[in-house]
DNA sequence: TAGATTGTTAATCGATTAACAATC
DNA sequence: TAGATTGTTAATCGATTAACAATC
């Protein structure tokens, strides 16, 4: 029961997974939903789920399942996305643009607020909402708006630069496409989104 | 000791990870690394490290290390990228776009082969070196060449559609953008990289 | 040879599952 | 009430770590 233990981590990481679901679930008009229903829809066991959410208090009802709209307010509660975060991007190629016009962030907790690149010919343009800005004036722009959380979509080459630079303006919290692992101190967390890690894992599996 | 227990799936997902750190290292000129800086550079145990590469054999010698290049192709060839796979895209929005034109699939055992959209504005343009084609073309297409692998990279609501699509036309693995699950038979695999969700998993840790 | 590092074993640690009393 | 489903316990299962003999 309930949260002043530690959580593990993995229970952690599947936090996002249930409350995208529950999210779905509740577009689809349904109100409640047991543990069971939600195994079906992901692939996760009934009793994982239910030891999971009960790590963070007691949201069930015997007889019934979940209370969608409350189990939705508690995770994000939970994962501290009661609120909107401001995110800083680097590197404004391709996927820099992709990510700076993605409509996914908004109504999930986070906003791309600023957008860096070092290559004058990016340096003004517009990415989204954002204009492009140089890179040498990130460590003031992102200290000054305290801003916590960095997207990293350069090159490979660049990147363990880039976050050197995000870790000094106080950034905590770093989502890297590059495909190279990071260095950072302790307390900064590093997310790794290389497509390429992925599709090899699935490759082991094919004949 | 080598290849013939079958390897848990925590040990396999490691493997591109260990591919990745050694091909930088031999970038960078090393011709041997030890489990030790391996372990340094990736923030993975020594100990773990020895014990996933024992399973596939024994490639490390005593008081040197690992032989780089010898050891790269091995994980290449358990990995089975030792080859290009075909890659099948669907959905040609900006982060299809950016995935049509990234440069960083060739050498790392995957081509972007077809890419497929349902909007009648995209059919027929240029997406990286390839044209979109029309979706309902897509699992004729897709059989003729025998392609396994999938990108899902279309807004949430389409992405079951396509998934069902995909398995039909005979695709046993699929890296999933969109932020959904996805239902798929037991011998399809698949991976996911809505990007929010490892931003949710970094929040929690923030005040 | 001396020093370094592997592959492997046994011990530890942690995560998942099964089962069920409690209860809506 | 009867039926369904939770939260939790104990048992199982699996993964990680520490340690060291073997050996390059």
């Amino acid at each position: 029961m309930s949260s002043r233990e530690k959580i593990p981590h993995v229970v952690v990481s599947r936090l996002p997974i249930y409350l995208r679901a529950l999210e779905h679930a509740r577009q689809e008009g349904l109100t409640c939903i047991s543990s069971q229903e939600l195994s079906e829809r992901l692939g996760i066991s009934a009793a994982q789920i239910r030891k999971d959410l009960s790590m963070f208090g007691e949201y069930g009802k015997q007889g019934r399942g979940y209370p969608i709209a409350a189990l939705i307010e508690a995770l994000r509660r939970h994962l501290h996305i009661d609120r909107v975060w401001d995110v800083v991007l680097v590197g404004v190629g391709d996927l820099g643009h992709a990510l700076a016009r993605y409509k996914g962030f908004a109504n999930r907790g986070f906003r791309i607020a600023m957008a860096f690149d070092k290559d004058p010919e990016r340096i003004g343009t517009q990415a989204g909402d954002l204009v492009v800005e140089d890179v040498r004036l990130l460590a003031r722009r992102v200290q000054e708006a305290a801003i916590k959380i960095g997207m990293i979509a350069t090159p490979a080459a660049a990147a363990q630069e880039v976050a050197n630079l995000l870790v000094f303006a106080g950034v905590k919290a770093i989502l890297n496409y590059a495909p190279i692992h990071l260095t950072v101190p302790d307390d900064v967390r590093v997310e790794y989104l290389d497509p390429v890690i992925p599709l090899q894992r699935m490759t082991y599996y094919l004949a």
